[in-house]
DNA sequence: CTAGGGTTAG
C-alpha cells in the first residue's frame, strides 16, 4: 500500500476498527525507518484517538512512537485520547509529560489539556490554575474556559466571562447557547442565539438539540424548517435531534418523512442515526418497523441494543424484550449496561414476571458489575409489591444505597393499595415530604374500599386544608397535525393526546386497513376500581372500538424523575400557553 | 504536509 493511501485510509472516518488495525501492520511494515514517516505515526495516533476504542492510542504511543521526539501534534492527539477517555489521573500523567517535555509554550497543547479537566468537570480545580499560569490565551482558551463553567453549571460565570472575550467566535456564541439550554435556561439560550453576529450548522444544531432537551419538541422542529428556510442543509446530527423531537411527540408521519429523507440523501445510518430511528419508532408504536431498522444496521453498539430493549418494553412487548435481552448477551460485541437492565426490569414489572424481575435483579445484574439506579430499584418495588410481596418490596428499600424518590415510594403504596395494607400506605404518605393529589386520592380510594368513609372524608379534608386539588376531567391538544404541516403541508392523519386523570394507558388506533399507526396517551379514572382490574398487567382487548391498549404506563414513563399526572398535564398546557399560535385545541371526550 | 474549542442516540 502506498503511503498515501495509507494516510487517506487513516484519515477516512469510515474506517472501523479492525480496518484500523489492518492500517496499523501496514505502518510497521514500512519501518526501519519510522522515523522519516513520523508524520504516518501521529496520523495513526490521531486515528486511533478518534475511534471508539481510543485506549488503542495510548498502546500505540508507548510502544510505536518512544524512539521518536514527539512533537505538538502527537501531544494534540495524545489528548483527544484523554478526553474521550475522561480518567483525571491519566490526564494529569499527560500533563506532566506535556511540561517535562516542554511543551508548555504550545497554546494549542495547553488548550486541549485544559479541554480534558473541563470535561470531567475539574473546572474550579486543575482547570482555573491551569487557565490562570497560561502565557498566551485565545479565543479556544476562553472557549475551554467557558465550556467548564457551564459543564458544572455556573452559568453566571460563565456569562461574565463571555461579555470578557475581545472577538468571540461562532464557536464561542454557540457554547453559552449550548451552556443555557444543557442548564435549563432555554429562553437564555434563544436569545444568545438570536443575538449571534453569524450562525452556522453546528450552532443552528446546538440551539434545536436545546429545545429538545428542554422538552419543547415543537419549537424544536419550528427553527428546524427555520433553518432550511434559511438556506442550512441538515447533516446527521441535525436529523438524529430533529427523530429525537419527533420520539417525543409521538409524530409518527414526521419521523417517516425523516426516514425518507435520511435515504433520500444518502446518510449513512450510524449507531447514532439508527438509535434514534428505531427509538423513534418505538415511541411511535411502531414495531415493527423498528424492528426492521435494527436488523438492518451494520453496526450496533449498546445504545442501539437498548433502544430496542427500552422501546420494547415501553411497548409492552414483554416477551420480546426477554428474547432479545437474551440475544444481545450471547452477541459478544456488546455489553448490557444499567440503561438495558431498566428496560429488562420495566418489562418484567409490566408483565407480572416475579421470579425472572428478581433472578435479574438479585444474579444477573451482578453479573455485569451494573450499578443499581433509582430506576431499577422502582421497577423491582413495583413488580414486587404489584404481586403482594410488600414485605419484600420494602427490604429492597431498605437496601437501596441511594434515597428512595417519589417514584420509588408509589411503586410501594400502589402495591398497598392492590393489596389493601391500609397501615403500610399511611406510613408511607405520612413520611412523604409533599404527597401529591394522586397519593391523597390513592389512599382515599383505599378506604373506600374497605368501607371506611369516615377516613374518605378525613383524607378528603387534609387535601382541603393543603390545598391540594383533583386534576379536572380531561382536555386534548391537537399537536401532530400542525407539525405535519409545517414540514411537508400534508394536513392528513391528525393524532391526539388526551389527557385525563390519573391512570395511563396509551393505545394503538387500528386503521380500517389493519394498519396500526396512531398511537393515544390516554389517562383513564382510577376511581373506577373495576376498570384498573380489568387492565391488570397484561395487554388486552378493551371493548371500545377499534382500540387496543397496548399497556398501562406509569407517569414518571413521560420524564425523568418524580413526576405526577398534575404534572404531566401542567406541561402539556404550557406547552399551549407558550405557542397559542402554533397549537389548535380541541376538546374530546374521553 | 498534520491541530486545539461549539452540535447527535439508549
Amino acid at each position: 500500500m502506498s503511503r498515501s493511501n495509507l494516510i487517506k485510509l487513516l484519515q477516512s472516518p469510515s474506517t472501523n476498527t479492525k480496518q484500523l488495525k489492518q492500517l496499523h501492520a501496514q505502518l510497521l511494515l514500512k519501518t526501519p525507518p519510522l522515523k522519516s514517516s513520523f508524520y504516518l505515526c501521529n496520523s495513526m495516533l490521531l486515528a486511533y484517538a478518534n475511534s471508539t476504542n481510543p485506549t488503542d492510542a495510548f498502546s500505540f504511543f508507548i510502544t510505536q512512537m518512544h524512539e521518536h521526539v514527539p512533537n505538538k501534534f502527537t501531544f494534540q492527539f495524545l489528548l483527544k485520547a484523554c478526553s474521550k477517555l475522561r480518567r483525571v489521573p491519566v490526564i494529569a500523567q499527560v500533563h506532566l509529560m506535556v511540561f517535562k517535555l516542554g511543551f508548555s509554550g504550545f497554546s494549542s497543547v495547553m488548550n486541549s489539556v485544559l479541554h480534558c479537566y473541563v470535561l470531567c468537570g475539574r473546572i474550579r480545580e486543575e482547570g482555573k490554575v491551569l487557565f490562570d499560569e497560561m502565557p498566551d490565551r485565545d479565543v479556544v482558551s476562553y472557549n475551554c474556559l467557558i465550556n467548564g463553567y457551564a459543564e458544572v453549571g455556573d452559568m453566571s460565570s460563565a456569562f461574565q466571562l463571555f461579555k470578557k472575550v475581545e472577538c468571540p467566535s461562532v464557536v464561542t456564541w454557540t457554547a453559552m447557547v449550548v451552556g443555557f439550554c444543557s442548564n435549563g435556561d432555554v429562553m437564555s439560550g434563544k436569545r444568545v442565539f438570536e443575538e449571534m453576529p453569524e450562525r452556522d450548522l453546528v450552532s443552528w444544531n446546538a440551539m434545536i438539540s436545546g429545545y429538545v432537551k428542554n422538552r419543547v419538541p415543537v419549537e424544536a422542529l419550528q427553527l428546524f424548517c427555520q433553518m432550511q428556510a434559511e438556506n442550512f442543509k441538515p447533516n446527521r446530527v441535525t436529523i438524529s435531534t430533529i427523530l429525537s423531537a419527533c420520539a417525543s411527540l409521538g409524530a409518527l408521519d414526521t419521523g417517516k418523512w425523516i426516514h425518507v429523507f435520511i435515504k433520500k440523501n444518502g446518510f449513512l445510518l450510524d449507531s447514532f442515526l439508527g438509535c434514534a430511528l428505531i427509538d423513534m419508532y418505538l415511541k411511535c408504536g411502531v414495531v415493527e418497523l423498528a424492528l426492521e431498522v435494527f436488523r438492518h444496521l451494520k453496526e450496533k453498539n449498546t445504545c442501539t441494543w437498548n433502544a430496542l430493549v427500552n422501546g420494547l418494553a415501553l411497548n409492552g412487548h414483554v416477551k420480546q424484550v426477554l428474547d432479545v435481552f437474551n440475544e444481545m448477551r450471547i452477541d459478544r460485541s456488546v455489553r448490557p449496561d444499567e440503561v438495558t437492565f431498566v428496560g429488562v426490569l420495566l418489562a418484567c414489572s409490566h408483565g407480572g414476571f416475579i421470579e425472572e424481575g428478581r433472578k435479574h435483579f438479585y444474579s444477573t445484574m451482578k453479573e455485569y458489575g451494573i450499578t443499581f439506579m433509582l430506576e431499577h430499584y422502582a421497577c423491582m418495588v413495583d413488580l414486587l409489591a404489584r404481586g403482594g410481596m410488600l414485605e419484600e418490596a420494602q427490604d429492597i428499600i431498605k437496601g437501596m444505597h441511594i434515597a428512595p424518590d417519589m417514584v420509588v415510594w408509589r411503586a410501594l403504596l400502589g402495591g398497598c393499595r392492590i393489596h389493601k395494607n391500609v397501615e403500610l400506605a399511611e406510613q408511607i404518605i405520612s413520611n412523604m415530604e409533599t404527597p401529591g393529589s394522586g397519593d391523597y386520592v390513592l389512599l382515599s380510594n383505599l378506604y373506600s374500599s374497605l368501607r371506611r368513609w369516615e377516613d374518605v372524608e378525613k383524607v378528603r379534608d387534609i387535601m382541603k386544608e393543603k390545598g391540594i386539588e383533583k386534576m379536572p376531567g380531561c382536555s386534548s391538544i391537537q399537536i401532530d397535525n400542525m407539525i405535519h404541516e409545517f414540514i411537508s403541508g400534508d394536513k392528513s392523519h391528525p393524532r391526539y393526546v388526551v389527557i385525563c386523570e390519573k391512570l395511563a394507558v396509551v393505545e394503538k388506533r387500528i386503521n380500517a386497513d389493519g394498519y396500526k399507526a396512531e398511537t393515544s396517551v390516554i389517562l383513564y379514572d382510577i376511581d373506577e376500581e373495576e376498570k384498573e382490574q380489568s387492565l391488570g398487567h397484561h395487554s388486552e382487548k378493551l371493548a371500545i372500538g377499534e382500540i387496543v391498549v397496548r399497556d398501562r404506563i406509569r407517569f414518571h414513563d413521560f420524564k425523568d424523575g418524580a413526576c405526577s399526572c398534575n404534572d404531566y398535564c401542567l406541561e402539556v398546557s404550557s406547552l399551549v400557553s407558550n405557542s397559542p399560535n402554533n397549537l389548535r385545541i380541541q376538546f374530546l371526550k374521553a
